[in-house]
DNA sequence: TTGTAGGCGTTATCAC
DNA sequence: GTGATAACGCCTACAA
């Protein structure tokens, strides 16, 4: 079978102890013992078994990530950044997400069930009873991502959501002298979409604005659906003084297609912002005035708690608040309307 | 400290053999037993130890996928797809990637080093004498993806890549009439871009087109880097029969977008195609022809095999190849060429 | 059907 | 400095 530490020891002619003691370079071996035994290690293509380690050590050096879906850029960030930090702190990155149904939580628990985590990153989209109930259960150490959870007791990292939608609000309305702004978002139970619905309602209140709940339309992130909803709400939207705040760049970016396969000027007659600054806003023409969010930094950041929460289990909870940042680019009008006017 | 299978045959009142086979539910126990047994569990909120249990059973229910980068849509996808099928076949997933430099050989290996996983899935895009060398020296079960790797003993799963081009080319010259194909790649080591460059070499014999190495560009796969290219060269390339056949879809959309910005229209005075159908080249104006690659199911279908495999070591190898599809959108001018004819 | 005991490959704690 | 040896928590013949 597989070469062992008994292995290492004969060949060496030492015993088992030392041949760990080279290995974990903690104490002190003799130079030559322990070129005897490096020799004999490399020799053998010798590695330690991680089960055996871990069973004495209580460490498997992996952690994990369950994320709600792994769809589109958005995901893929975070992905990139948790697994970078990860690798930096010398940690592997399990991840995981939901699909077909299965949410994060029941995913959660399978997941925790048999594993060998170290500890879980744990990104939280939809508001349920269930999360804190769920939380209360889980052995292993975590951080919230994302998640607005409300007990303090966890380390977490947040986005700034409505600090970020009140900026772009402001601008619309503010800056691009918008009068009526549309409101596209996700389900109501996401707590992204809820933090900027909030956001929304707040701005249209300060400039005197009425809210009116049938220019809030209630989608799925999605691109295709958001374009077909544009094909046919559009003729409704338009106005020169109209905005469609959409939650997430992939909608805004469906949209603004939208309106160009039906002769709407983008955003002469209808201004369209997004949210995340992902790779599409970018690409849109008009490049879409949106909200970067820093998705692998909020990935790295949450490792990184994670790590240090690992390696010291009674810190005190940290909450790390990541601020987002409005992005002026065309669709908002903005430029256009500024040239106009000088 | 946590609690152990001594505590629940304690409690039980059973020895721990009786305990481990009603975990393990293949040997028969009194009903009466392992309700009892069962109760415990519950009570002590009991998980086995996944060290102890790896080290008997030398299964940790983990397996890697090692990429190149994860950046983008397209890696995004195979991470879906590989997650997706590891937890059907109960398998929790390791996505680790290169970056910064690391290639993800010199990964693979600290990855391996002291791992736990039952097996990895390679995802090879350069060429290197390296990789053979590499490969001998990896102790679990693995599978390459997409590295057309010559040695047959190796599990498996490729695009026909070559086969999609052809396609690609064949439609961009002969079906859309083209007369001179710019080519933009990704480096020359990378073994997509040979691929795909093959075919265009092919195609252009085949059709009686000379070949200009002047027209070919490797460039990084980058959405910018192509828009950057294009404004430069862009008035060199124009032409009513000219085409760039870019080797993925992002840097076919920064060509676009670069037309776009200098006021070349796409595809009548220069056609684009692209190459990996992600969501960018149905959201690019015009449209983007392109070939269709399953990712999602490459990850799947890798995770599959590597998953036989762990199962049956001594399987022979298979080797799946994926065949892509010609999706034939706007930039490439057939649908305007013909209404043209008509 | 159930219990006993040995072993999986390490690390840690002692003596020497 | 180095070497026995006891854990670590579980599975599995083998015995009862």
């Amino acid at each position: 079978m597989s070469v062992s530490i008994f292995d290492v020891a004969k060949l060496a002619d030492v015993s088992i102890s030392t041949v760990s003691r080279v290995i974990n370079g903690r104490e002190v071996v003799h130079p030559r013992t322990r070129e005897r035994v490096e020799s004999a290690i490399a020799q053998l293509g010798y590695k330690p078994n991680a089960f055996a380690r871990g069973l004495m050590l209580h460490k498997s050096e992996i952690v994990g990530l369950v994320l709600p879906d792994i769809h589109g850029e958005f995901y893929s960030e975070i992905i990139r950044g948790a697994n970078q930090q990860a690798r930096k702190m010398g940690y592997n990155l399990v991840v995981s997400s939901a699909h077909d149904g299965a949410d994060s939580y029941s995913l959660l628990v399978t997941l925790e069930q048999r594993s060998l985590m170290d500890g879980v990153a744990i990104m939280i989209s939809e508001l349920t009873d269930r999360i804190e109930e769920l939380l209360a259960d889980v052995r292993i150490p975590f951080v919230i991502l994302d998640g607005d959870v409300k007990d303090q007791a966890y380390d977490s990292v947040v986005i700034d959501q409505k600090r970020g939608a009140l900026a772009m609000m402001r601008h619309v309305v503010g800056e691009c002298g918008a009068r009526r702004v549309i409101f596209v978002g996700g389900l109501e139970t996401n707590v992204d979409t809820a933090a900027r619905l909030e956001a929304y309602r707040e701005v249209l209140g300060e400039n005197g604005l009425t809210y009116d709940p049938a220019d809030v339309y209630h989608l799925d992130y999605q691109y295709d659906t958001a374009y077909r909803l544009a094909k046919q709400e559009l003729q409704r939207w338009v106005g020169a003084d109209h905005c469609v705040f959409s939650a997430n760049d992939e909608m805004a970016a469906g949209i603004v297609a939208a309106a160009g396969a039906m002769g709407v000027l983008v955003p002469s007659e209808l201004a369209v912002v997004g949210f995340d600054d992902t790779r599409i806003a970018q690409m849109t023409r008009p490049a879409l005035t949106t909200v970067r969010v820093p998705m692998s930094e909020m990935g790295a950041r949450a490792i990184e708690l994670l790590c240090d929460r690992i390696e010291e289990p009674d810190r005190p909870a940290t909450h790390i608040v990541l601020e987002p940042e409005l992005v002026v680019r065309e669709s908002c009008g903005y430029a256009a309307n500024r040239l106009k006017t000088l």
